[in-house]
DNA sequence: TAGTGGTCTAGACCACCCG
DNA sequence: GGGTGGTCTAGACCACTAT
């Protein structure tokens, strides 16, 4: 049964271990060759397998350990992952027209429970944000935002009529880490009325937290409009 | 300016680019020196660039095209990932207890809009699993389960008294894909009945859809307890 | 301690695609 | 057309860890 094969490149590779594993040939927990016999068996060199079965375990689908060997993990979905959408990547992705639409905009110090969150001084002056994102010019995302003055000062001169503040931070802070989380929330009053809908309905709610080298840069909560849905294919 | 290094490693040299980024040496939307460029840099081979080069690509903070170069993205978070948690994985890494309790298992045919959904013929049989988890005790979520039986005769003879349904067919079911969607939902008399809260109160859900080579394994809806948050930092 | 994966080197050929 | 990244080879040494 052991034979010669024609694949060479580490993606011919990486199938035939995925339908060997679809197959039962591998089945979940079970350890395949090693490295160095697979390369025989594909007329390979180890370098070429171990990329082949490192993404497969970077994907989530084995389990390498030195000595003990590589192993079929029983449940790849534990690693799923989503990816964040950008509103207006997202509307666009639909075949909608996309619209953005700036409702406020004032410099204020920070209110407590946003200086508690961000760990701010108290008084730390930031900008306040309400915009809506439109698809089809319906309703689609309410955006409510901060910006903290001290770390992007020149936001201040930003008037954010013509575009969002999401896309202008993106190009202005070079690199940054994130907090994403989603909750589902009751629609206020002022919510209701940007998504034109009525009050107390279920609405999915994003809050982003976003640091620029420890610093808090912004806080932002997404208010979609009710219906919608966070999908992911895997 | 240009020095040479001691760093070798494909790890060391991911690292300084980050920093680069970070720091603005190299900002958003310019382009890096080449990998044999780099690799005289860093005393290393273009191979060992290489692997690092491709590996901030493909955790989005780079694009790189051939003859193009390699190009600083200027949003890194537009690729961010969320990871997909196992209810007791989830449970039990926040440091609670984990409960499973069953709470009804029948056979019948596929209900309508379920065979709509999965692409079933009408009268095939399905095993139906309602059963709640608890974290200390407390109500954290509410799944409700279809089973195509054609798919996975085995299942028909499992109680799920014990565990649940989701542990069960991931060491059942070699390898497969997955639908996966959030949404916020109104709780009804139903819900609210297991999940101890009030009726309307907004459930974040998630929606799960399980496929075999092509064939619909299960359907599955899961509602989180109000107050549930859904986290990622990355 | 022996076996497995982790990584690096030095070199090569190729595919793509910008100018 | 030529420069850049994409990938493979053949070999080596090392790090970890199950037994």
């Amino acid at each position: 049964m052991t034979q010669t094969h024609r694949n060479k490149s580490y993606r011919d590779i990486k199938q035939v271990v995925m339908e060997r594993m679809q197959n039962g040939v591998w089945s979940p927990n079970s350890i395949l060759p090693s490295e160095t016999d697979l390369a025989a068996e594909f007329s390979s060199t180890r370098t070429t397998v171990n990329r082949a079965l490192r993404e497969l375990a970077d994907e989530g689908y084995l389990e390498r350990k030195r000595k003990a060997g590589t192993r079929v993990l029983n449940s790849p979905i534990r690693k799923a992952k989503f990816i964040i959408p950008t509103v207006e990547d997202e509307v666009k992705a639909t075949g909608a027209s996309y619209r953005y639409s700036l409702v406020e905009r004032r410099v204020q110090d920070a209110p407590k429970w946003l200086a508690s969150r961000l760990e701010l001084t108290p008084a730390q002056e930031v900008l306040f944000v309400r915009c809506m994102h439109y698809a089809d010019n319906a309703p689609f995302q309410l955006e409510v935002r901060w910006i903290v003055a001290e770390v992007v000062p020149e936001v201040l001169t930003e008037n954010f009529e013509s575009s969002g503040p999401n896309s202008w931070l993106v190009n202005k802070i070079p690199f940054t880490n994130l907090e994403y989380s989603l909750t589902a929330t009751k629609s206020d009053a002022e919510i209701s009325e940007f998504l034109d809908a009525p009050i107390g309905e279920p609405v999915l709610t994003a809050e982003r937290i976003t640091w620029l080298r420890g610093a808090p840069v912004t806080h932002a909560k997404l208010y979609f409009a009710p219906g919608y849905r966070l999908t992911t294919h895997i």
